[in-house]
DNA sequence: GCTCTTTATGGGATCGGTCCCACATCTAGT
DNA sequence: ACTAGATGTGGGACCGATCCCATAAAGAGC
């Protein structure tokens, strides 16, 4: 492969012409510039990233981390980011499905090593105080997508789960529901605790106690929905409505109501949380409250980008609404 | 940040040494190397990855070229190729979503100036010349997914579509249907040409003219499959099962099925292809070509990797199977 | 005509590692 | 005791760019 070296040869100016045409940067006669540009043409240069990022301490990649990226809601998130990181001439590394935080911490320092001119974080645990440190330290910006605590960030992007949470709850007990249950997801992950809380705070508005909610919990996932609305039927619980902690624990659920010979949302309603891509084909077609993934994922990285390129953004501490989006699998109880 | 020549003053040896401890090849007494550890400790030295990778030529970096990260489809695969990579100490760093071939090519080239140590690629279209000049000049391995040429590749791994859609159709025929439906995801692809000759081959096989086929061609969604179902309900057109290219096309379709009153798979079957993540909640739950996304991930990194790393792999070539899912969307037509 | 700034260019140090080679010891074999 | 090989270490070139500084010519202002 051609380097500068050849390029200046070829065109009979330093190496030090040839970076600043690369570049775009300098004083440079229109001559030179001739010059070089075609004996990059003719010799199909291409800087080297490597070297470039060696010297000048910039690589053009933005690490992200994320909780598993084969998931769709993580790919969504992946996907947002590489948007608008396309339009800033980055590249998305991209660490993700790390089984417990000392990997994910590991992750962290590799892509700091790996000189990332910025992190993008989704983490359902703290970071550690090892990473902590070694942000500060390398004053690496870092922008935070949801709650989990990082001291260092510089920006953090949130969605508003707990209004999301407090909305549906209030749309539920709207159409007159009373007796109600909750699949919550994974209850180490900050989201959740902040939906609990929205839950409740619908509940203390219509006079309800926390005792009223029939509460399950397990992990975002299709199997749990099913064996915790398993269990609800099993039992006498006098239930109406489920609010199902995401679109995936709502299609398991509507599955074992089935099973069990009932239809939704004639006999219970059901409503979801995240707006994923199958939650219009299921049957009943999904209400649920919509979280837009995708603008989490572009408006970070904006968020960073700015950071890194030195424009004083407007916010660093971004807040996105939920939207409760009315399909098929609530019934109005009123009269 | 401290460098190798603060850990070699500290541990009071040369950097070669430290470098040799690192790298951990090369003849390193018992007393330097504990010395050096505990310099590296004391100092929380990290290696420079662009430095290494500068003078080495060794990026620890993979490049992945898929169509949109953001798709379930694609993020599985880039998740099966993340789990791999792990175990290779490689990160990876995905380009996706480039709206035309100049873009994928610019990708490409972009990813090798990156010194990636290897690139899988799973392209809609053929690798242009330039991208396979550059890759056959840099030497750069290359494993491609799917049937996108690349001339310059080094190994592949193919999902047999042929066989896949042949079988799906196969399944249709012995089930008695004989007036099908096939709704083609988008034709510029390779994998949609591939499965309708597989649908050929079972149709021929069964005796029957390739104008016994309804065909109707879009793209891989859901609005496809929607719109597709609609045109096929209007016209008089006698189906009785409709094959569709991918799962997001048989829910688009179930949708229409469903709001012109009839009732899959009683008035009408529904075959899909992929068993992507929701297949198993729609209503009815749907009967698919089941396509393992991951595994082709995995096997393409455990593929490169092996090239990479200078290992002879048993094949360069590797077919993946399909298997068909039996589920509740085909009816039985035989008495 | 003289100074001051702007424009243009090249030289050489530098980023932080790796890698090759020279050299010194130590052990083993004859 | 002498040689051959294994073990251990340091020196310095090198990877391919950027960046700072010195230098020089051209234009501007008085």
């Amino acid at each position: 492969m051609a380097t500068i070296t050849d390029v200046s040869n070829r065109a009979k100016v330093s190496r030090s012409t040839v970076s600043r045409i690369i570049a775009g940067n300098g004083y440079v006669s229109d001559a030179a510039r001739a010059a070089v540009d075609l004996a990059i043409a003719e010799l199909g240069y291409r800087p080297n990233q490597m070297a470039r990022g060696l010297r000048s301490n910039r690589s053009g990649i933005i690490g992200a981390v994320v909780g598993d990226i084969a998931a769709p809601f993580y790919a969504q998130m992946v996907g947002g980011m590489q948007t608008r990181c396309r339009k800033g001439q980055k590249n998305i590394l991209v660490a993700s499905g790390y089984a417990n935080v000392a990997d994910e911490t590991r992750a962290i320092l590799e892509l700091i090593d790996r000189s990332c001119d910025g992190l993008i974080l989704y983490l359902e645990n703290p970071v550690t105080e090892k990473a902590n440190t070694i942000i500060a330290q390398t004053q690496v910006p870092v922008v935070v997508i949801g709650g989990s605590a990082c001291s260092a960030a510089q920006g953090t992007v949130r969605i508003d789960n707990f209004a999301g949470a407090r909305d549906g709850m209030r749309y539920l007990l709207a159409k007159g529901h009373r007796k109600i249950a909750y699949f919550a997801g994974n209850m180490e992950f900050h989201d959740t605790r902040e939906r609990l809380l929205g839950i409740e705070a619908a509940m203390v508005e219509a006079g309800l106690m926390w005792n009223d909610l029939y509460l399950d919990r397990g992990e975002y996932s299709a199997d749990f929905g099913q064996a915790a609305a398993n269990r609800l039927l099993a039992s006498d619980y006098p239930v109406t409505a489920i609010f199902a902690g995401d679109d995936d624990i709502a299609a398991g659920a509507l599955l074992a109501i089935r099973a069990h010979g009932m239809q939704a949302p004639r006999d219970i309603s059901i409503l979801g949380f995240d707006d994923n891509f199958h939650a219009r084909h299921l049957t009943p077609s999904l209400t649920t409250v919509r979280q837009p993934i995708d603008l989490a994922g572009e408006l970070a990285a904006d968020l960073l980008l700015a950071i890194i390129g030195d424009t004083k953004p407007e916010t660093t501490d971004i807040q996105i609404k939920t939207e409760l989006l009315q399909r098929d699998s609530v019934r109005d109880l009123m009269p």
